[in-house]
DNA sequence: CCTTCACTTCGGCAGTTGACGAAATGATAG
DNA sequence: CTATCATTTCGTCAACTGCCGAAGTGAAGG
């Protein structure tokens, strides 16, 4: 078992930051989207979820901040990746892994993966938007929301 | 295997509202002292969490609508338990153990024991105040909140 | 019936959250 | 150095949340 050495045990306050963090739908797809392995960049994201960038930026330190996600800055970009190594990891990729059926989170897949074959220039010179780049959102039905 | 067919897999929308609902301090508390097995009605998390009757129904209320908790009224008295049949349940129990160790938590298993061996209406008279029942809370440590 | 009791619902207030655009930041290209 | 670009930070606004006490509800008991 590669089990390092973990930090000692959540707190109630952890535990909650990390709930709070899973309880936005946008911050829940995002990590469904980082879920996959590959990381992602902030304009990535933000092109599948149809936000403002700086929208998308504060999610994503909330993430970072609760320790969900870890940063890689590679020049201008900034990559995002899940964080395996926090206490709540697997807790949180079982809660991810729940909504990985829903029609919203399967579309974010199928785009993200067209995404990914795009250069970052060409995807901001096209204001973010993937219809500019040629990539067309699937309808997806009702969503079935309870 | 008693597994029935449940509802096929949750939504984003419903996933995001059973992180909401462990995403608050008393209620991550109150998933904590339920997960013990015994359900516990309104007024002994109440005497525990030192919060208005009011406040700890409304908590208890988001709980079951997320699907994280059952009622079951006994005459006057509203037992709730820990809801296993939902599609959460495993990763909600995940969640709540993370928190285990915490000093808050620790100490409220501890006096929901005691709590359990006072009668209802000894509780209610005492104003749901667990010292006018005998029943000290120990002081707890920093909590180390991170 | 009328009261009591355990709980829930309602109204209102304070604090938090999430959205955006504008401006700041820091790295790279010319 | 200057310009550009990806991202972050800031300011502001509307919406939501959590808390309480007061009033309402339904079961038990006098």
């Amino acid at each position: 078992m590669a089990r390092p050495p973990r930090a000692p045990r959540p707190s109630v306050r952890q535990v909650v930051g990390v709930a709070k963090a899973l309880g936005h739908p946008a911050r829940l797809r995002m990590l469904a989207m980082l879920a996959r392995g590959a990381p992602l960049c902030v304009c990535q994201m933000t092109s599948v979820l149809e936000l403002a960038p700086s929208t998308v930026s504060g999610h994503l330190n909330e993430l970072r901040r609760s320790g969900l996600v870890s940063e890689e800055k590679a020049g201008k970009v900034v990559y995002y990746r899940l964080d395996e190594r926090g206490e709540a990891a697997d807790a949180v990729r079982r809660m991810v892994a729940l909504a990985a059926s829903d029609d919203h989170v399967r579309q974010d897949r199928i785009l993200i993966r067209q995404v990914r074959r795009v250069p970052i220039p060409t995807l901001t010179r096209a204001g973010l938007k993937l219809e500019r780049v040629g990539i067309k959102r699937p309808r997806l039905r009702a969503s079935a929301g309870a």
